[in-house]
DNA sequence: ATTATGATAAATTTGTCAACTTATCACTTG
DNA sequence: CAAGTGATAAGTTGACAAATTTATCATAAT
């Protein structure tokens, strides 16, 4: 069946979780969590809630999941995967480096305001899991250099970026300009124009950027 | 004596302002609730407090103030003003506009880390008063909008930068590349590498400035 | 007129305690 | 032994009355 949506994903392996690694239940327990932290939040649904729709009792969750927390991390992990997964196909298209990174840019915004309008419960557990520095987030952030390396390193090779800055910098600061559209108090904040935000940094990086 | 604390301030007239605009008790009372602010936080003193303090009724306040949110606009516009004082000074120095770029990003983090850690009170005051859309806010971005443009100007000006992309694009660009060194939430997030990303990003912008 | 207040309605916060939730563990079942 | 549960301690939340706080107004003193 359609299993691994978590492949784009961070490191070796997500924390918080205890017992079989690869096991049908986990998946299901996943599943069941996602839509109900969707449908009405994190904070609303129980553990039991989460046990009850799958019939199971919610002591087995716990053989694992080390936490609640445990949980909505591995549910934010499959959110935040979406998100990674637009982007890592931005990133690996074969289209000039330039237009790469305005498209990351644009659909970095574009995403994140689609998650605080539509799926604004999710937005809001992304939110929870910046706050309580749930690790599922230095994974994202990870995942996200990696990506703006992948864009850098093409364009400098095709000539349409200059090579004198040393990679990891650019890298670092050209992820430091995306916090605006990538941190959910942030868009809260912005949204009303995060499309010309993400146009004129995104311009701003590129004059950067270039030779 | 020395009254006028808010002169690199905003606009023309601080909202929530009600009576004679310039009047000994509306500087007392600021006066009184900056202090009371500053140590018990926002919440914890009421404006009963602030009027004991200056042996008045808390009725009085009322004549100066529409609400106790005005006062702490009022307040939080003073802290403000501390940090656009100090930015002020760089943008206006007779020194390499490449050198207040700099100097600009360092000073922004070192003084949002310092509220953070230094002066927690005020910090939790200006986070409230972004998360409540107070409008004081909004003045700072604009301070600070007109702080960078007039670094731009001077640097274009000697010809240390481009003059290609309109003023009013890069400058929004770079205000943007700032929130995180301006935004408190941003700011308790990332306050442990403040310094090394004001570096980085600095040196991102000046790349960009670049002519 | 300007400076100032007490009384007071409406909104908000605080304190309390019962109900609920998290997480563990010893235990049962197939 | 892998799959699964009931009982339960410790921690958290919800409901709701009491207390406090915000904000206004009519009125007094200078």
């Amino acid at each position: 069946m359609e299993d691994n949506e978590n492949k784009t994903q961070d490191g070796p392996e997500p924390a918080g979780r205890r017992g079989p690694p690869e096991h049908e239940r986990r998946v299901q327990i996943i599943a069941a969590a996602d839509e109900h932290f969707r449908r009405y939040g994190y904070d609303k649904t129980t553990v039991a809630d989460i046990a009850r729709s799958i019939g199971l009792s919610s002591a087995y969750i716990y053989k694992f999941f080390d936490s609640k927390q445990a949980v909505g991390e591995a549910v934010c992990r499959i959110c935040l995967g979406r998100i990674q997964q637009e982007l890592a196909a931005i990133a690996a298209e074969d289209t000039p480096a330039i237009d790469r990174i305005r498209r990351f840019y644009k659909s970095l915004g574009a995403q994140g305001v689609q998650l605080l309008f539509n799926e604004r419960k999710l937005h809001d557990i992304v939110a929870a899991a910046i706050d309580g520095r749930w690790l599922v987030i230095k994974g994202h952030e990870k995942a996200l250099l990696a990506l703006i390396q992948q864009i850098v390193t093409d364009g400098r090779a095709s000539g349409e970026f200059e090579r004198k800055t040393p990679m990891d910098e650019t890298c670092k600061a050209i992820l430091q300009t995306m916090q605006p559209f990538l941190h959910p108090v942030m868009l809260e904040q912005n949204f009303d124009d995060i499309e010309e935000n993400t146009g004129v940094v995104a311009n701003l990086v590129l004059r950067s950027l270039a030779p």
